[in-house]
DNA sequence: CAAACAATAGTCAAAGATGGTCAGAGAGGT
DNA sequence: ACCTCTCTGACCATCTTTGACTATTGTTTG
């Protein structure tokens, strides 16, 4: 936890852990952390996605802004069927381990469940070319989805 | 003991005695003990494996690291190695069935990971024909049953 | 009001920072 | 000699950081 992504996460989930939304100057923080302003766009490509579970907006020009929102969605069902749909056909890693934690978060999945389902869809248990893995993965992950409603 | 592994070995395995988990960087760790930082992949892949217990996890990039952790494991996990051999690399879907009933009554499983799973290896959820279903349910099993004696 | 200017944020590709793999060389034991 | 385990280094994969260039919005000026 020494690089600056990192860093500027924490600092950020930080403040999302008392407010539902945190409003930034890109330049701001950039500055606050010594680093370039594009490390923000960065940190929130790659921390801040609708995979785990968060709203971003952000305005240029003179005022400018970006929003970083915690998405509370009410209804399980409707959850599961955006999951779907963001989920589509392809589905990496990372990806589908994002997804099996925001649905640990929404006590959808226990701890154990999702590790178990992680494990089953991890590189080494899908013996197929990255292409295939991608769309086997995708495949499994709406199984579980769809399996989950019924539950 | 005088060969590197062996000292790199002792070493990680000294911290683990207090932690139950050690956090390296791969580099460092290569330094301080003057050799190569594959040699430290070398040490892991031969002395942290998970048959002798242990779970390894990694970060490419900077930040990166290698974090080793103990396992914990259980006193089923002769019948898991048993099954594992069972399964071999084909199952139809009422194998599958019926090992998952077997890992249920052995409180291995719950009914709601079993049926989770099951869900996961039917017909439908593999797209792709018999001959392939069969070995990629297999391959799945096993992961699953590599998994729960981590869990 | 339109044009120019200022103030922001976004994109993308290259460079940097790590860890992973693998085949072959080296070392030690039988 | 042969076999197995260890060690090394070239090459690969992935994640992070940076900066030049671009896009958008607000403000000032002619």
């Amino acid at each position: 936890m020494q690089n600056i992504t990192d860093i500027i996460e924490a600092y950020l989930k930080q403040i999302l852990n008392d407010e539902t939304k945190v409003e930034i100057k890109r330049q701001e923080i950039a500055q606050r952390f010594d680093c370039v302003p594009s490390q923000i766009n960065y940190v929130i490509n790659t921390r801040f996605t609708v995979e785990k579970g968060y709203f971003v907006e952000s305005k240029r020009g003179g005022g400018g802004y970006i929003r970083i929102q915690k998405i509370v969605l009410l209804d399980s069902h409707d959850l599961l069927d955006e999951m779907s749909a963001w989920v589509g056909d392809q589905l990496t890693e990372q990806a589908a381990e994002d997804y099996l934690i925001r649905l640990m978060n929404e006590q959808l999945l226990t701890r154990r469940e999702a590790i178990i389902i992680q494990a089953l869809l991890r590189k080494e248990s899908l013996p197929m070319d990255v292409e295939d893995q991608h769309r086997m993965r995708a495949h499994l992950m709406q199984s579980l989805l769809q399996t989950i409603k019924r539950l």
